[in-house]
DNA sequence: ACGACCTATAGGACAGTCCTATAGTTGACC
DNA sequence: GGTCAACTATAGGACTGTCCTATAGGTCGT
């Protein structure tokens, strides 16, 4: 304790976290209204104190080491509790802050985020990608993250959100659109908007239509749930989506039996429990409105047992 | 948080923290290093920042303030962090400190207690009764309290470790020592080893015999499983304990059907949820031998389902 | 009422941090 | 390949803030 305040200088701490977020001397003494000089000594301080290299060149620019990110999510975790301690000691409630992917936001949280800002509790959000949510809760920079289809790495506490059926977007007069589901096999020679090569959910359909030894075209290249349905709307082709979608006006949802659901996972770090269980109480219960009216259930609520042992973990409400 | 850099000056947060340890600015100046009057005038600093008043006079002495409280836990949670980090920049580990009372390090988490460090965590340990250890860990002080009968106030985290069935140890020959197990009717009549009157588990018996219309002797008055064995043995009467007693030489223990049985939960606070999680792992699965030889499962592993629905909450293994 | 044991205040001494100035390093561009 | 631009890194003087000693102000026990 006595040792850890002496070489953990939490000044210096804090200044080493604003320079992590900017990899950049000069720019982050900017923004602690310091001289680049001054925090350039603070950082070689910390370093010497500690024994341990927090940062190294990597060519015209910086890079942190594996010890400078811990620190710098320690440096952000701090500001957060001290952020949490004085909103509680002056009434008032810190924001929490997540990232998700822009589908999940508009279609899978979208209703649980209203609930949560109802609630009182102000709320900030941060879109990104699979990659660049799971690190921003890593680092420290966001409290919670919801990612989709694979559980995150086991290092992170998680719990499953939701979970939807993939379903066939189709013209309402389509000769499949009466059926109450479908195989991967009935798509055979059928037209279909998929994202652009590369992405995940691209990747997915690939493999599993090739798997089922299904022959189909592509009718175009679209990134995101809205565009995909949309441009199947204009009668281009039919497409996949996650089951939480709306179907736009003249087209049906039929779900697929085959392919895999979509399940939705909320991870953050356990230091950052306190704020993750709180903003949890409202993400889940009822997501969002489900595709097919009314019946669209989400595998949320009564989490189901972990499929992947000792994965996933779960906060009740407080 | 920025501002939270500013109001919480780190080093007068943690001075703070010792000082909440002492009540008393002159030995906390000692601990620190640091001349009373320059004590006084961070802490005073800090108090005028924050616009709260952090402590008062209590008569001679001083008490803090319900904000200087949890301030106070801040400090020694942040200290804690610190520790953790610099434990593990180093490769080492920081020690998980935990309280429980003396019979349940003894019978309930001694197996538990012996698994961590034998993982090559060091533990610290700290007994206390069921209000000292709740105390303990609302401060800051302890990271993992275990405490027996009532769950934890909803406040705090817990999870349930594991639940005993109340047995009678009595004589090999006694008439009731062959039957498999016991109504409390059949206590009819009987002298009791017991705790003396206030303490819980004397007040639990007091008020199931009682209900139950059974009129018994007082044999003696002690504290302890330990000491209600003993005497038990010495032949004083039957006496009333936990499942996990092991009988000494010459009694039996047989499980009394209608005493409810005596649940242990670990309680943490949610900022302690890493280092809980951690030896959570260890104190679970298969607590101290049963008091019937192999027989007495304890409730664990798999929680059961909560009986206090919203109070218990779980992590899982990491 | 006095003494012991505190907390609280005042004012001067010192230490650490911050600044300006400048040298060193690396990549980009002509 | 030489020069420029954008940084990082180092040195040395100025100043702000903290710490100390000394002392006054409270509160309780005898």
């Amino acid at each position: 304790m006595t040792v850890a305040e002496e070489l953990l200088e939490p000044d210096a701490v804090h200044a080493f976290g604003v320079f992590a977020d900017h990899l950049n001397f000069t720019t982050a003494a900017a923004t602690l209204h310091l001289s680049q000089p001054s925090l350039h000594a603070k950082i070689r301080k910390l370093q010497a104190g500690l024994g341990i290299a927090l940062y190294e060149r990597d060519g015209r620019g910086l890079r942190l080491t594996a010890a400078g990110e811990r620190l710098a999510a320690f440096a952000r975790d701090t500001a957060r509790q001290a952020g949490d301690l004085l909103a509680d000691l002056s009434g008032g409630l810190a924001p929490v802050v997540l990232a998700a992917g822009r589908g999940t936001f508009r279609w899978v949280i979208g209703d649980g985020i209203r609930r949560l800002a109802g609630s009182g509790r102000p709320v900030r959000v941060l879109t990104a990608d699979r990659d660049a949510a799971l690190t921003a809760v890593t680092s420290g920079r966001v409290d919670l993250a919801v990612i989709a289809h694979d559980p995150p790495p086991p290092s992170l506490r998680s719990t499953q959100l939701a979970a939807y059926p993939q379903t066939l977007l189709l013209p309402r007069e389509h000769a499949l659109a009466d059926r109450t589901h479908l195989d991967l096999t009935d798509l055979d020679g059928l037209d279909l908007v998929v994202p652009p090569p590369g992405r995940p959910h691209r990747r997915a359909l690939d493999r599993a239509l090739l798997d089922a030894g299904v022959s189909w075209n592509v009718a175009a290249e679209v990134d995101g749930w809205e565009l995909l349905a949309h441009f199947a709307a204009l009668g281009l082709g039919a497409t996949i989506v996650n089951g939480c979608v709306h179907p736009p006006a003249g087209l049906t949802a039929v779900p697929l039996r085959d392919l895999p659901a979509v399940r939705y996972w909320t991870v953050w770090r356990p230091e950052r429990d306190r704020s993750a269980a709180d903003a949890l109480t409202h993400l889940r219960r009822a997501p969002a409105g489900p595709g097919r009216s009314g019946a669209g259930r989400p595998g949320a609520d009564q989490p189901e047992t972990p499929e992947h042992p000792g994965h996933p973990t779960e906060v009740g409400p407080r």
